[in-house]
DNA sequence: TCCAACTATGACCCAGCGTCAAGGTCAAGA
DNA sequence: TCTTGACCTTGACGCTGGGTCATAGTTGGA
């Protein structure tokens, strides 16, 4: 008669499984000596095999019963259910080397190409690495919730950023970026700001009809540009004052605003669904 | 502000999901309000989708935080590293499929192709399916031991069964297989062993030296032997009689026996390391 | 005011064992 | 005979990535 250590080491695994074998049911608990100590005899060792075969080929224990049980096509029908798991465990790690491949590739998280081409192309234009991390913040908020459509806003924006007032405006963002918010130097941005508004303003509203955004995904990025833009919220106020309203969907203000930039009860943030 | 059902579903997570996260320390626990739920902005949106779009790739969430820390170099690295662990993945469950489907085009579990080459021919034969389990589980029991020697075992035993003397000398103790220890049969069954045991007895020493098997297998392979075949003690007993002991091992009877088969007091069952 | 839907924490569940922990058993050497 | 080291026993926690209750407090709209 066999120690559990003994039949263990015939069928060339632990004791540890041999005992978790037990547990699960798959193995029979063979009688005890009088010390209590667990005692197999040959029959037991071939059992054991068995089930080691299949588990490793993959068969998960909670199967494993039901395959030494099985006749041949009982059999085949379990060992093609099983491979078709394999298959897709496969599958699945092999779509998650090209996702961790694509991300090593790009150098920003979770945005695709044209986006990425886009900050790289404010970076040659010398805009702050900070007003670019919070493009690339938007934009990863935006690709998550929409990505069909980014390539559709990149468009846009590659078009603003190569449009030579504009960009010019947007650089001056950018350097206001970090300045208080009583900065002598925005109501003049706000001003110029509002001018060019004015000026393309049939234009602008015809790109944005194109492609309407959620209100809740528009209150989150301008929410998003307000947290990290510490002078935003006065930014907001001077183009108020100006007759304008909002950030990222900026229009003409009307009699009753509906929501607010930057209003952090939460009314601006309805659950999304 | 966003709550936490708010927070995860524009980041496309579960609830759960997010205080999982929490826990584990990826993404910062936020204030909380005066009923003490937790309050997001949007930066937390933007952390959460990196931690999925990461996640989703396949890194480890134990190593999502170094990676949403590191720079292009360390982030290269860890990405390789992980990269190779899911190869190392994928490169299993591909030995799985093999596996499982060698398995399923094979009668039997956890033999090779020659192993059950032999069961086959066993039953062209004749020989009672009892006695092929039997044979079919003893060549599991070696296989797993000694898998490279099967082969050169499997010719000796295609050689034997081709032999027909042999082959009628197994088929008759086939036929004792289920007989009483008492039955008449079995002395003459024993003489007929003996006398071709004398017969053979320098071609089957020859044989037997090619290739020694370990004292432990051949315990274990008498054993599953007896176990199986009610009457195998007392026929051993016949042969010993006669001047043979083992059976797997069959041999001269030397003046002191250093183990007995069908041995129950473990002796003849040492630890095989 | 009531109810549905949300939020909080805590705990157990899945696979397949590895790895202590704490104590009992056994065989052999001094 | 005592000791030592190698076994044996059961029980419990750990890993991964959350799912799924359970129980209780909160919120918001009708």
């Amino acid at each position: 008669m066999l120690t559990i250590s003994q039949l263990a080491s015939y069928a060339g695994v632990t004791v540890r499984a041999v005992r978790h074998y037990h547990a699960k049911g798959l193995l029979a608990e063979p009688k005890r000596d009088r010390s209590g100590y667990r005692r197999y005899d040959a029959a037991a060792v071939v059992e054991l095999i068995r089930i080691r075969t299949l588990a490793d080929a993959g068969v998960p224990l909670s199967r494993v019963r039901e395959l030494l049980a099985a006749g041949g096509e009982e059999f085949a029908a379990a060992v093609a259910d099983i491979d078709q798991r394999l298959r897709g465990e496969i599958r699945e790690r092999q779509r998650h080397r090209e996702r961790i491949s694509q991300l090593a590739a790009g150098d920003s998280l979770a945005l695709p190409p044209v986006a990425v081409a886009y900050l790289d192309r404010m970076r040659d234009f010398g805009f702050r690495e900070r007003l670019i991390e919070i493009e690339r913040d938007s934009w990863i908020l935006i690709a998550a919730q929409i990505p069909e459509q980014v390539p559709a806003f990149m468009a846009i924006k590659h078009a603003q950023i190569e449009h030579e007032t504009l960009r010019r405006l947007y650089l001056d963002v950018g350097d206001l970026v970090d300045c208080a918010p009583d900065d002598p130097r925005l109501p003049a941005l706000a001003d110029r700001v509002a001018d060019f508004l004015e000026a393309a303003a049939a234009e602008a509203a015809a790109a944005e009809e194109q492609q309407p955004i959620s209100d809740d995904l528009i209150a989150l990025l301008d929410a998003a540009f307000v947290q990290s833009f510490p002078c935003a919220t006065r930014l907001l106020e001077l183009l108020e004052e100006r007759g304008w309203t909002g950030w990222t969907n900026i229009r003409r203000k009307e009699p009753e605003a509906r929501w607010r930039i930057g209003d952090r009860t939460g009314k601006g943030l309805p659950d999304p669904h």
